[in-house]
DNA sequence: AATTATTTTATGGTATATCATGGTTTATTA
DNA sequence: TAATAAACCATGATATACCATAAAATAATT
């Protein structure tokens, strides 16, 4: 499975459809779904998405940990019961769920940016605020800033 | 067997049928049982839910550990004794056993709540409450909350 | 390098199939 | 035979499969 990069910015139509960006649903390629999971941010105005087989890594993570954990279990109890699979339709498309749209307040455009591993889709000018507000934290805390280099 | 995934409020009719979530019966396709196996939740007043072919996961597994662990015996005991294998009709529906639906208080209306490998049916306005109190816990246990990110 | 051709991608609209739900009839069994 | 449960049939709403076009990106040609 490839990363998840870039950003693309895309319309919904009418009925919610939109476009998943080519290059994610070729980091899907080869998967049995052909599909995105995707769900509410716990932290931000935003919505997550993850491809199944990271879905189903996760829940066998939890069915080991689960006994022993019950922070964990929480987390993955929500998480389960909040993600929605949704398959690509021949162009590539899915609807997101209304309540999807509303929680990232998504209108008629949308952005879906890369996370390596996973990706979120923001509202465009909500993205570009908190994109603002983490740039100024990371200048603040780390005036001298050097990306790490390494093989 | 893929995920139990997402939730879906549905309804009994007049002879306490309900429709088991398309997207759950598929989870299911492919098995020699075509249906799926209820008990009372041990933890909360819900009703859980599981494949046959976990079911009999399960009962390797406590075959393996129970002779020396009583505790898990035990609660594989109640687990086996309660269990209730449904199977679906045509049109995918199951009829939820009375002392169920006692125990979950659910009266004309459920929700189908997934949990992964297995999933829940909860009174709709209970579900609600148990969702904002974990909710609750995660956010003051974790206000830096982030989902785990590896592999 | 500029132009053209070809493929891929994004977007829009319509038709079809699926799903949840309700009702009716036939089998079971107490 | 009455009561109960299982199989059968019907339907509106909704989602998804299908078809068509526009825009963009890539490749090919001059």
């Amino acid at each position: 499975m490839s990363l998840f990069l870039s950003s693309y910015e895309n319309r919904l139509d009418t009925k919610g459809r939109i476009s998943v960006p080519a290059s994610f649903r070729s980091s899907v390629m080869g998967e049995n779904f052909q599909g995105v999971v995707l769900y509410r941010s716990f932290t931000n105005d935003c919505i997550e998405g993850l491809s199944m087989s990271r879905m189903e890594k996760l829940a066998s993570a939890s069915d080991q940990m689960g006994v022993f954990d019950t922070e964990l279990d929480d987390l993955s109890a929500m998480l389960f019961a909040d993600a929605r699979p949704l398959q690509f339709d021949v162009t590539g498309r899915i609807v997101i769920p209304e309540d999807l749209l509303k929680h990232a307040g998504i209108k008629d455009t949308a952005v879906f940016v890369g996370r390596g591993n996973s990706f979120q889709i923001w509202n465009p000018s909500a993205f570009k605020e908190a994109q603002n507000k983490s740039m100024g934290n990371l200048r603040k805390l780390r005036p001298n800033l050097k990306i790490v280099s390494g093989n």
